[in-house]
DNA sequence: AATTTATATGTTGTATGATGAATAATGAGT
DNA sequence: ACTCATTATTCATCATACAACATATAAATT
């Protein structure tokens, strides 16, 4: 479990910036401040929150930083009316554990099968290259009794470069930190262990076959059956110990 | 072309601290200063980039809402080695509006399709009724005269939000402010317009039914029928017109 | 009267010094 | 070796001042 959720570690404060921000934040969002209207100035805000200039000021730079608002010097700060400058982020909000590991993997595969069927039309040899070596390393991985979870991956990514789509690459590597460190397979040992390593590099296998022929449709096919089978293998172990 | 691509609207000088958190940015990025490493203390960067302390404490103060660093008091300001809670934006670096358009969409796709699947087999009464009434909005902004751009996108959102996944759903609804003002189709008028409208209408309607029906394999099926057919016709339209 | 120029006022951006709070490093004493 | 108080370092916050920019108002010019 980790990090920005909300969550803060033992005995650290929070920063009256990041309080005033998210005061900020909850007014823009719940339309109490609609989109080109103007915030109060930063005067004006100092004695409304009772705190320092320095704190107003970070709390609008961050606020700023997400693109929810933009100030000009001389004039104000005003809502932005342009949410496409907005980033996305996947904080599990109020999901439990077990939902935000199932629901985040069927994004990955919602990418995933797309991503495999593209690959398979727009491959280039250089891209067949990447993606072996990717397969070579992750086999590697698992034969020296490593997870491989991180290799295994990175044969996903090299599949999804070779889409040659900068935002299909792109968002799927902005989700890999969220599905490396999943829950299943881990506590695999010995016999299970073999068996689970050599169904992977089957699967694995044939959506490089299918890739390598363009064959699109049988690797979108192979890919959606590689990850379902894992995501039911985590819905499986997660209904077992959900504490949560 | 609007808005963050590098351009500045005349006359409007960069932030001190905007170029400062870009520098620190890039040597994050690059690999210079690696995860967990600690960033030098704010008096050393005042002497460093020769400005004050306030615009350091606002550069880290950016760099910290985008997670790659975490500040803590009297310990000092570092590299996070948690990638997980860094943003994701949907920047176009360097792409071409085309490319920027083609691979938005089919990222969009990417989503859809295993959205439409999952909402017919997870569709109860309730999301039925609020995708007819989105249907009904559009076709009424649609025989009003209007683009219907929007309602358009309301329907799609609310097939997601039948998944009753979060993610999926939120994910798509970032993708929107991106795929809304599309360029095709804003230059039709009369005849074509007329025909455009029913056809729209026409496949929106046989995924509601598909999902209506519990058929997740038709409904995944048209929506990626539908959704591709816009694309070839932006493709089309883009090849024409492209002075970019 | 209309237009331009100067002035005043308000706003954000930057600089500086001081103090508080949390952590790490030091050292004396056991 | 260990404990504990002391000190030093570092970020967090406060307060103040000035610079840069935008806008409104008043004055001057045509």
């Amino acid at each position: 479990m980790g990090g920005s959720n909300g969550i803060r570690a033992l005995g650290v404060r929070p920063k009256l910036s990041e309080n005033v921000a998210a005061q900020l934040r909850e007014l823009i969002q719940q339309g109490d401040l609609e989109p080109g209207a103007q915030l109060p100035t930063e005067s004006a805000m100092v004695e409304q929150f009772g705190v320092s200039r320095t704190v107003i000021r970070e709390a609008v730079s961050a606020l700023s930083v997400d693109g929810l608002v933009n100030a000009q010097q001389g004039r104000g700060v005003f809502v932005s009316d342009d949410p496409s400058q907005q980033p996305f982020r996947l904080g599990r909000n109020g999901l439990s554990e077990a939902d935000h590991i199932v629901q985040m993997m069927e994004l990955r595969l919602s990418l995933e099968v797309e991503s495999a069927s593209l690959a398979a039309v727009r491959r280039d040899q250089s891209d067949l290259r990447a993606i072996n070596v990717a397969w070579q390393t992750h086999s590697d991985a698992m034969t020296a009794g490593q997870t491989g979870h991180k290799e295994d991956f990175g044969l996903h990514l090299a599949i999804a470069e070779a889409t040659k789509n900068a935002y299909i690459a792109g968002f799927l590597r902005y989700l890999g930190p969220f599905i490396i460190p999943r829950p299943a397979m881990t506590q695999f040992t010995g016999e299970e262990r073999a068996t689970y390593q050599r169904v992977l590099e089957h699967e694995h296998r044939d959506i490089l076959t299918a890739i390598t022929d363009r064959d699109a449709l049988s690797a979108a096919d192979l890919m959606r059956g590689h990850l379902a089978r894992g995501l039911d293998l985590n819905r499986r172990l997660l209904r077992q110990g959900d504490a949560t």
